[in-house]
DNA sequence: CTATATACATAGTGATGCTATGTATTGTGC
DNA sequence: GCACAATACATAGCATCACTATGTATATAG
């Protein structure tokens, strides 16, 4: 059984990334480390997003109005930067559920024909 | 009800592509109009690839090794090239499945966790 | 002989995830 | 107190890949 190792898992996460970030601020505003933390947990590792990937991400969410930011200052540590969705946001975030679910199902189909 | 449309369809397309590619190169070795054609069929016109994403994924697949390709003239008609896939192609497209797999699960659960 | 369909091909663009690195503040061990 | 790690956010640069647009050639229909 030769190991392979598939170059493009990054290009499967694309748009998928985003699609969470709305998805998980839906539960209530969070910070940067936080996000990724919750990510990485919540999918068993498989969505560990580098801070490198995240922060351009919510950027991007922000700049097209999906997302809020502010800071919040602390008694003790850093300050942190909190997002949280916007109702443009939702909206979108519904819209991307659909289209994300119409993928799935169509790509299941598709290796549902896989011939071994 | 606000109409938005995401941006990022072609984004969350990515990497599916090329798993379906190879998944659908499985069933036999097929011509490039004629993958478009069955893609577009079997995904109710969700994967409608034009030929700008299709012959430069194709070639990326076979630089790869997963695919072998050869022209075929015909009788009358202008030549095809079929492609079909290598065993390599086969041991990569399991190995993708999986991750793929891994990706959607991984989605649906942070997706179910959403708050209207 | 022009128009349309078939068939493959490539140049150029844009989006975005990743690596690597940077900056600043806070907390901890000695 | 001082070095070192941890926390927290940020950005530059790269590679990948889907899409638009266009091009080439052959075949078929009227």
């Amino acid at each position: 059984m030769p190991k392979v190792s598939i170059e493009w898992v990054a290009e499967l996460k694309r748009g998928s990334i985003q699609l969470c970030l709305l998805a998980l601020l839906t539960q209530g505003s969070k910070y940067g480390l936080q996000i990724i933390n919750e990510l990485s947990e919540m999918s068993g590792g498989f969505f560990d997003l580098k801070e490198g990937t995240l922060y351009p991400a919510l950027r991007r969410l922000e700049e097209r109005g999906y997302l809020k930011s502010e800071w919040v200052e602390r008694e003790s540590g850093i300050p942190r930067r909190y997002y949280r969705i916007t109702e443009k946001g939702k909206a979108v975030l519904t819209e991307a559920t659909v289209v994300w679910k119409e993928m799935v199902q169509s790509a299941e189909g598709i290796l549902r024909g896989v011939k071994k």
